[in-house]
DNA sequence: ATTATCTATAGATCTATAGATAATGC
DNA sequence: ATTATCTATAGATCTATAGATAATGC
């Protein structure tokens, strides 16, 4: 055919042939599965549910991934994977570790709830804890230490909470951030509440603020060329 | 009882006869649907594993329960009831809002570890955003609504996060509490995390958790009569 | 030839109901 | 008579595979 052509698309069309954004297949069906997940649940969503959200036969979905616990992984790690990516770059370009804490919470916050995940913390899920789901749970463990370092760090003498459990504190509140909707800043109230669980409010809460704008805009175009 | 008799229990007897500690067919579902809706979600947990758990049939269970929904519904009801009635005798009895709040975390996360679902948090699953569980949502908005207006109370002024927001940290530091298993005083170190979280560290936090405990000593032996 | 879809379906669940049975209580 | 359990099963799923079909690519 070449000449002008269909759709384009190569394969078999769709019996329901909907509107063609740019997505590929596989991305429209893990936005599809993120939005239905989020509401429902991982186990209470079928894999018919899902592909009749994308519009396709239940049976396609199996030429894009080898089952549902697939799709949730590759969604789970889009969500972990950016964010431990930037975490070496923040700790080293950050003037303190408050402000480093803080500027890991906007990214992270920032992170989730641009993803198809915006919706809810899928994270905790107990299905996740299944061996299946390891390697994401290693990732989300290291992102957890990073929180937990920086905490050390910042926390005042005699602060009667442990490092480790606010490593933890950071990572659900940043878990929690995308079940709080209209709320303005979302990121930066998330990122003061955490400060402030690590006992770091007034003055030198207000001082890691400024480094972390400070420290993102130098991310977002760095050192070299910047993308124009 | 009357005479020595066989179990002393009526009906017809289990076919795998467990040992009889004194829980009620009743308690000993909920308990085993408790350990394996934390373990592998609600959802994925079918009628015939709980019923296998407790040593009944699967179709036994509809004896006692109209079915998973009733369950669940009764496991959550019970996690957060016990503290929204005790929160307004905390609010009342305490020197001020921040030994409130200091004390209300610590209660609301002893009552959390106490009860059956002490393993995992189920509270923010995405299946119970769905209608049938409306009763439990509504109770534990109320819950939260109690945590933003003690948070409202104490927070300082120019403190960078919504007392609404603030809530809901509360409310998900407490859930988060089951989470993080091996750690001392834990409920100290969670009421200790959320202070802070609303800008109450130092000299302050250390006054509120000296009035919590008072607040709490004076709750479980009430003014008139104790239990001896 | 390759790709993305389709139709059809086997096999494995899972929920909930109907009706029988074996205890205690009166 | 009441209660708590049992056995048996209908009906509704749900997952994953096999094989056909309708596009584009070369």
């Amino acid at each position: 055919m070449s000449a002008r052509a269909g759709t384009g698309r190569v394969g078999r069309p769709r019996s329901r042939g909907g509107a063609d954004d740019g997505r590929t297949p596989r991305q429209e069906i893990l936005d599809a599965a993120a939005a239905l997940f989020s509401e429902s649940g991982f186990a209470a969503t079928s894999t018919r549910a899902i592909a009749d959200r994308v519009g396709i036969r239940q049976a396609s979905l199996y030429h894009h991934f080898a089952g549902k616990d697939e799709i949730l992984l590759e969604l789970l790690e889009a969500s972990v994977r950016p964010t431990l990516d930037v975490t070496g770059a923040l700790r080293s370009q950050a003037p303190d570790a408050a402000s480093a804490l803080h500027a890991l919470v906007v990214v992270d916050v920032g992170t989730l709830l641009a993803g198809p995940l915006g919706t809810t913390a899928l994270y905790v899920a107990p299905e996740v804890q299944q061996p299946r789901f390891e390697q994401f749970r290693e990732h989300r463990r290291q992102l957890g230490e990073v929180y937990a370092e920086l905490a050390r760090d910042v926390v005042p003498a005699g602060f009667p909470v442990d490092a480790h459990v606010l490593g933890q504190v950071c990572l659900h509140l940043v878990e929690m951030a995308a079940t709080l909707p209209g709320v303005d800043q979302r990121p930066q109230q998330i990122a003061a509440a955490c400060l402030g669980a690590c006992g770091v409010t007034g003055d030198r809460l207000a001082a890691a603020a400024r480094g972390s704008e400070d420290v993102r805009a130098g991310l977002s175009a760095p050192a070299g060329a910047g993308h124009r």
